[in-house]
DNA sequence: AGTAAGCAATTGCTCAATCAAGCAACTATG
DNA sequence: CATAGTTGCTTGATTGAGCAATTGCTTACT
């Protein structure tokens, strides 16, 4: 029989108990693991390390400040600070948008792209190592809709 | 037939790339979107509740420093500054520990009880609503048992 | 007993992130 | 075409987190 209570009252049953627990720990965990594995090889933290990543993949390599950052999950002004730090490596320069005299462009420079391909790989093992393995035989694509579901913040 | 290239050299499959991505996005906005529904209701920031949640369910509703920092998946001076403005607030106190001078014991107090019990319902509907609803119909139970698998940083 | 080693918690410092305020440039409206 | 409002980005202040050094107590060894 079902529980009386309204759910509003009504404790989370222990499956649901036990997936939210576990989703406190990956989040604990896994960025931590991934953003170790890297800085221990190539010293590309993974806020910097996904700037890059999504500029080498923007036409032209280069993007507009909030788009950017929309893209990194970060404020924009998060963004300004992070793309300040990469400039300052020379993996990064910014131009003023040829369009909109207050809008700049975040550009990838051929240092960043070349800092970014020698970090790809233990980047790509680091995901692998501490996140997909574990979720071998699952369906992921069914997965994925569920994590979308659950990021677009309704 | 299937990719000739060595792992490290491959990149991800579409899937695997698409679950990537989606964590990212889940990470970044079920804490925040949870956070702010709690804070908008009841004025618990989430690592504050969390660590109120774990004192309520310990026994004697007190627990060791590095016991709670532990739990939750904060370091030891992390939890320090937590006690300490939710001691401000007149929600925890510290007291020595008996068996072991070094040691000190984080104590929910009454009124600490009395506000988790406030904000619970909140922080029910909140995982409920950010969390639990998109994942119905999947086997939660399996989906833990890998959540654990990737927490358990090896 | 006395001393070295180790552990629990706190404190100082730094860093990256946010929010709020500000400035500069664009747009739309009377 | 002036000006009111909006947008794009930066800057200043604050916050919460971690690491490293410190303090105070315990344990282990000779």
């Amino acid at each position: 029989m079902p529980d009386p209570r309204p759910e509003a009252l009504r404790p989370l049953e222990p499956d649901e108990e036990a997936l939210v627990r576990a989703l406190g720990q990956v989040m604990y965990v896994v960025p931590r693991t991934i953003d170790a594995d890297m800085v221990g090889d190539r010293q590309l933290p993974l806020t910097e390390y996904t700037a890059l990543m999504n500029l080498s993949e923007a036409p032209d390599r280069r993007m507009r400040m909030h788009e950017l950052a929309t893209a990194c999950y970060l404020s924009l002004s998060g963004m300004t600070r992070t793309i300040i730090r990469l400039e300052s490596q020379g993996l990064v320069k910014r131009e003023r948008c040829e369009e909109d005299a207050r809008g700049w462009n975040a550009v990838l420079t051929d240092a960043g792209f070349a800092r970014l391909q020698e970090s790809w790989p233990s980047h790509l093992a680091a995901v692998r190592r501490r996140f997909l393995r574990h979720f071998e035989g699952l369906d992921l694509t069914e997965l994925a809709r569920a994590f979308r579901r659950a990021g677009a913040a309704d």
